[in-house]
DNA sequence: CTTACAGCCTCACGTAACGTTAGAGTCAAC
DNA sequence: GTTGACTCTAACGTTACGTGAGGCTGTAAG
């Protein structure tokens, strides 16, 4: 008894595009060829294809598979092992994928405005939440009200859209001080860089006077939640970016 | 300001070859091309490319991304649900992959095949049961109708490996939480255990609101034979539970 | 000015697992 | 003998780039 492509085919469920595929690659090749050239199976080779098949259902390539399938002495169990944490890695992306979906689904109904902190990873929109809790007031009282208004009215209106290209400006300012670093806070890159962080703040929160400024580069100190939220680009960025950002007022003058 | 592909490359932490590619298929194109051929971005080119690797972080194709970016009007929303449909397509899968591959372990080790109704005999089913029953007339008057509709509808139409998945997911988030015990109920990994549970019960039973799940956590504490149940798990499981989602609860307002 | 050397460019093939024509031969029935 | 179902090989298409090959550009050093 033997079966042709068609019916090898749908038997198994598969296409016979598959079938021949298996065959070029030498996966499953016919039990043996009738004078026109069709390929002939037989049950043996039925069976072969349903081994082929599970373990393809459960994720292993057409190479490991024949590695598997012609090789019994092939530690079968240690394959599995080794198959099923990589399993349980994806199965992790993918959970993270639905939340984070989630999460953006949830904040373009406005339900959950997506917190800055999920919005991206907890860093920059962070120092600025900071500081508007904790200087606020007394920013207020030695800069004048104008200082913080409308802060939380712009923030609040920003789209993801403009939070990934805002926090995609940040960075790219970072990656230049950080360029810079080892010539020191005068060198006219890291000076530059300054420049466009203070028109970054300006533009996208409040008017950054070079007093404010020069403050904000303080508590970037003072505070060791700035710390540790700008060393986590580079160590010491903070402590180098309030000399650099100093100097920088301090040439203003 | 302009960067060249490497500078980009660097500063978005993509390889050049990736930037020739997003430029060849025209979901990224530099502003501009030096005499030399040079590609020459600008902070809007990086400010797009932050946005797609967003959307390829969660799984969009680049035609799809191109689609979003190009169509303001694109209705991003149902884009991501549709999306996230596919998405738990994909995490149901490769759970039951997962579950097949640890059936094949253990059938090669010969040992007891332990089914998974064994394992997870009467636990949460009967958690959900008794939830159904001793509350459903309670939380419908509470929370309204909708609450407990269709649960009945949708649990009697899983199937037995239907089941068999649901429960296995639920072990693993159990196991997470109880990996974190020692740490408290505010632990991050805690917490985020805690929002996969919610999701969980969203997902397979009915919308769990924050403060069903307020009170689902009392619940596990306060009846018996939910606090028996859970604490087969891991002694304390339990009332650790309930502080765990009460904090969860709590940060979402 | 020449030499290096890093960086840029454009092809263009390779990858995984088939899907999809396209052109052509084969087999059983009518 | 003709139709219609089935078979074959050949080869391009798909996804998102990786990886050279071969060659031009820009700049610092000798």
């Amino acid at each position: 008894m033997s079966y042709k492509v068609k019916e090898v085919a749908e038997i198994a469920g598969v296409s016979v595009r598959t079938l021949h595929h298996y065959d070029e690659i030498g996966l499953l090749t016919p039990k043996s060829v009738s004078r026109a050239g069709y390929r002939l199976y037989t049950e043996y080779e039925l069976g072969r294809l349903q081994h082929i098949l599970f373990f393809k259902e459960i994720g292993f390539s057409l190479d490991e598979i024949k590695q598997i399938l012609d090789n019994p002495d092939f530690d079968q169990k240690q394959a599995l092992l080794t198959h099923r944490e990589l399993l349980e890695q994806k199965r992790q992306r993918l959970e993270t994928m639905i939340q984070t979906v989630n999460k953006t689904i949830e904040s373009i109904e406005g339900g959950t405005p997506m917190s800055h902190k999920e919005k991206f990873d907890g860093f920059d929109m962070s120092a600025i939440e900071e500081y508007k809790n904790k200087y606020e007031a007394e920013a207020r009282a030695k800069y004048g009200d104008s200082t913080m208004d409308g802060v939380n009215k712009r923030t609040s209106g920003y789209s993801k859209q403009d939070w990934s290209n805002i926090m995609g400006e940040n960075e790219r300012i970072y990656a230049k001080v950080i360029a810079g670093m080892d010539n020191g806070p005068t060198d006219p890159m890291v000076q530059e860089a300054v420049g466009e962080l203070r028109a970054w703040i300006t533009n996208n929160f409040y008017d950054c006077t070079p007093e404010i400024f020069y403050g904000l580069g303080d508590l970037y100190v003072m505070d060791e939640r700035f710390t540790a939220n700008i060393d986590k680009h580079k160590e010491g960025l903070a402590a180098f970016l309030r000399e650099a950002m100093h100097v920088y007022c301090d040439n203003l003058k």
